[in-house]
RNA sequence: UGCCCCUUCGUCUAAAGGUAAGACAACGGCCUUUGGAGCCGUGAAUCGUGGUUCGAUUCCACGAGGGGCAACCA
C-alpha cells in the first residue's frame, strides 16, 4: 500500500479511531470490511460521494475490503440503467469494489431466516390492512396494540408464510413481521415489518419470486451475509440499529458487523433527495441527470469536475455526527483548486467588442508564443496564437468613462494584450444610439510577446482573440440551480421547485474562442483565461458547432472592487 | 407530547481532564504578462446554569436550541 494512503496519525475522524481500535484488538477476526450499498433508484450524488470515500477509503487505508452492493429489494422504483450508473461513477471516481454484490441474490437465504425466526416464535404472519397495520403501530406518544393475528401459531404462520411465497395471495394480503414489542419505546421496534408480496417484475428476479424484503430485513443481514464489519450509514438510520442489531444477533451470526451513522452530506443550494432529482428530471426541469446543473455525479462530471476534485472535497469536510450544510464555497474552492493545477489556459471572449488597430498592417498575421500555464503550475507546454489588425476583445474590458480602481481599456489608456502587444485606445466609434461598436487603437510594434523594453508599466493585461482566426462557440453559463441556501425549507404546501433559479443556465451564443482549440478532442477541459474554467460539452459539441460548459468561475476579486454581486456560478 | 441523536470561529472539521487548532469564507498587505494562482498577516468560537476536579470544549445533572423516528421507501 502507498503511504500516501495510510491513516494518518492525527485529524482522523471518529469513524476512523474506532475502526482503527477494532483492528488492534482484532476484534473481528477478519479484515475491515465495508460496502457502499445504493439503492439503484436514482443516479448517484456529491452526497454518495462522501460515503463512497468513506467506505472506499477505509477499506484501503486498513488494507481491508469494500463491496459494492445494490439494496434492490423494491421492484416498483429500481432499474437497471441506474446500477449501470452506479458503476460507471464509482470507476470513474476511481474506486475499485472487491466484490460487485445484490441483496436480491439473499431473497433465498433471508427467505430461510425467515421460516426460522418463524419456527422459534420470532416473528408472525400478519393478516390486517396496511391502514390497520399503520393504526396499531400507535404513534409517537401512545403505545401501539397487538393486533388480532399476532398470536398465531408456529405452524400457522409457517404454513401462510410458504403460501405467500408460492404466491397464492395477492399483494398486501399479508406480511411477515418480526415479533418484538408494540409498545417499544422506539417505533422502529413495533413488530417491525420484514417481507411483503409483490407481484411485480424485479429487474433483476423478474416475475418468479415475489417476497420482497424490507429495509430492515434486507440491510443488516445483507451485511452479516458479506461478512461486514463496519457498516456506514447515515444518521437518519440511527433508531433502525436496534432491529439491525436483534436481527443479526437472532439469525445467529457470529461478530456480526457493528452499525455506526454518520452525517449526510447538505450542501447549499443544493438538493440532494433523490426523489426531488427524479422530480427535476421528469418535470423537464432540468435537461437529464446528467445535466451540468444536477448535483449528481454524471451532471459534475459533464460540468467538468474532476474525480480528484470531488475527492478532495470528501476529505476536507469531514465526517462527523452533526447534521452539517456546507457551503458552496467550499465546495468550489476544492474544484478550482484541482483545475488551476492541470488544466491548460486558453483564450476565448464571451461577449466581443471589436478592437481595430489602425497602424498594424492590413493583411500582416504574426504567430505569438503562448504558455498554456502560468508561471506557479508546474507543467510546460505552449501554442502559437494568431494575432492580426482586427481583433476581439472583451466588453466588460472597456469602459468609456471607467471609475477609479479599474485596470482595463479606456478611451486614451493602455494595456497588455496577453501574450500579445501593449495597445492604446486612440477612438471610440458608436452606433446611431450611443452604443459602443467598436474601438480604434494603435499599438506597439516594441512590445511584442507583452513586455516592455523600456521598463514601461500597464496596470491591466486583457484576453483577445484574433477576429479573422476566431473559432465561433457556444458558451454555457451555469450557475446554482436554487435562488436560497436551503431549497428543501420551503413553507408548507409549496413546491422546492418554486426556489429554482431562472438564471442557472445563461447560453452565450455568440462566443469567440482561440483557434488552437479545435485540435483538442470534445471533453477537454481548460482555463479561458480571466473568465473560469470550461469544459467542451460531451453530449452536444461537435467540430463544426463548439460547445463549451462553465465548470466554475475564477475568484473575481474585481467584482468586489466594483461592488454589485460577486461572481456567480456553482 | 414519547424515544433517540446532536450543539466549538460566518461555514466545515480538530483538540480523548492540562496553551481552543486547521481549512473554507471575510478583511489587509506583498507579488503578478490572468483583478487568477501564490505568499504574509488580521479579526473570528466552546449554547446556558449548576456540579465533580488543582484544572472541564471534554465527565455528570438540568435547561435551551437543532435534527431523526409514527412508509407494505431506503
Amino acid at each position: 500500500m502507498p503511504s500516501d494512503t495510510a491513516p494518518s496519525a492525527a485529524r482522523k475522524d471518529f469513524i476512523r479511531e474506532m475502526v482503527a481500535e477494532d483492528v488492534a484488538a482484532n476484534r473481528f477476526g477478519r479484515p475491515v470490511t465495508t460496502r457502499f450499498p445504493p439503492e439503484p433508484n436514482g443516479f448517484p450524488h456529491i452526497g454518495h460521494v462522501k460515503s463512497v470515500c468513506l467506505n472506499f477509503g477505509i477499506a484501503r487505508e486498513y488494507g481491508g475490503r469494500c463491496n459494492l452492493r445494490f439494496d434492490d429489494t423494491n421492484p416498483f422504483t429500481e432499474d437497471i440503467k441506474y446500477v449501470e450508473a452506479i458503476k460507471r461513477d464509482v470507476e470513474w471516481l476511481g474506486f475499485t469494489w472487491d466484490s460487485e454484490l445484490y441483496a436480491s441474490d439473499y431473497f433465498e437465504k433471508l427467505y430461510e431466516i425467515a421460516e426460522d425466526l418463524v419456527k422459534r416464535g420470532k416473528a408472525y404472519v400478519d393478516s390486517q390492512t396496511e391502514e390497520e397495520i399503520r393504526v396499531n403501530r400507535g404513534t409517537v406518544t401512545t403505545p401501539g396494540s397487538p393486533g388480532p393475528y399476532r398470536d398465531r401459531t408456529p405452524d400457522e404462520n409457517l404454513d401462510l408464510l410458504r403460501r405467500m411465497k408460492a404466491g397464492e395471495f395477492p399483494d398486501g394480503a399479508h406480511v411477515l413481521r418480526a415479533k418484538i414489542d408494540l409498545a417499544h419505546p422506539n417505533m422502529i421496534m413495533r413488530d417491525p415489518l420484514l417481507l411483503r408480496i409483490r407481484h411485480a417484475a424485479h429487474y433483476r428476479r423478474g416475475t418468479a419470486w415475489c417476497l420482497y424484503p424490507l429495509y430492515d430485513f434486507a440491510h443488516g443481514l445483507s451485511d452479516a451475509i458479506e461478512g461486514i464489519t463496519h457498516s456506514l450509514c447515515t444518521l437518519e438510520f440511527k433508531d433502525n440499529r436496534d432491529i439491525y442489531d436483534w436481527l443479526v444477533h437472532e439469525a445467529g451470526f457470529e461478530r456480526p458487523p457493528e452499525q455506526t451513522e454518520f452525517a449526510r452530506l447538505e450542501l447549499d443550494y443544493t438538493v440532494l433527495s433523490k426523489r426531488k432529482l427524479l422530480k427535476l428530471v421528469n418535470e423537464r426541469r432540468v435537461s437529464g441527470w446528467d445535466d451540468p446543473r444536477m448535483p449528481t455525479i454524471s451532471g459534475m462530471r459533464r460540468r467538468g469536475v474532476t474525480p480528484e476534485g470531488l475527492r478532495n472535497f470528501a476529505e476536507a469536510i469531514g465526517v462527523a455526527r452533526k447534521p452539517a450544510r456546507t457551503e458552496l464555497a467550499t465546495f468550489e474552492h476544492y474544484i478550482r483548486d484541482d483545475l488551476n493545477m492541470r488544466v491548460p489556459r486558453v483564450m476565448a471572449v464571451l461577449n466581443p467588442l471589436k478592437v481595430v488597430l489602425t497602424n498594424y498592417p492590413e493583411n500582416q498575421v504574426d504567430e505569438l508564443d503562448a504558455s498554456y500555464y502560468p508561471h506557479d503550475v508546474p507543467l510546460t507546454g505552449s501554442r502559437k496564437v494568431p494575432f492580426s489588425r482586427e481583433l476581439w476583445i472583451e466588453r466588460d474590458d472597456f469602459m468609456e468613462n471607467p471609475p477609479k480602481k479599474f485596470f482595463r481599456l479606456a478611451p486614451g489608456r493602455e494595456v497588455r494584450l496577453r501574450y500579445g502587444y501593449f495597445i492604446t485606445c486612440t477612438d471610440v466609434i458608436k452606433d446611431a444610439s450611443g452604443n459602443v461598436v467598436e474601438l480604434r487603437c494603435t499599438y506597439d510594434p516594441a512590445t511584442r510577446g507583452g513586455d516592455a523594453h523600456d521598463g514601461r508599466k500597464v496596470q491591466g493585461t486583457i484576453h483577445w482573440v484574433s477576429a479573422r482566426h476566431a473559432l465561433d462557440a457556444e458558451v454555457r453559463l451555469y450557475d446554482k440551480l436554487f435562488t436560497v441556501p436551503d431549497p428543501d425549507a420551503v413553507d408548507e404546501g409549496q413546491e422546492f421547485t418554486g426556489t429554482l433559479n431562472p438564471d442557472s443556465l445563461v447560453v452565450v451564443p455568440g462566443a469567440k474562442i482561440e483557434p488552437s482549440v479545435a485540435k483538442d478532442p470534445i471533453g477537454t477541459r481548460y482555463q479561458f483565461e480571466r473568465t473560469g474554467y470550461f469544459i467542451g460539452d460531451t453530449v452536444d459539441s461537435r467540430p463544426d458547432h463548439l460547445v463549451f460548459n462553465r465548470t466554475v468561475t475564477l475568484r473575481d476579486s474585481w467584482a468586489k472592487v466594483k461592488g454589485g454581486g460577486a461572481g456567480g456560478g456553482q
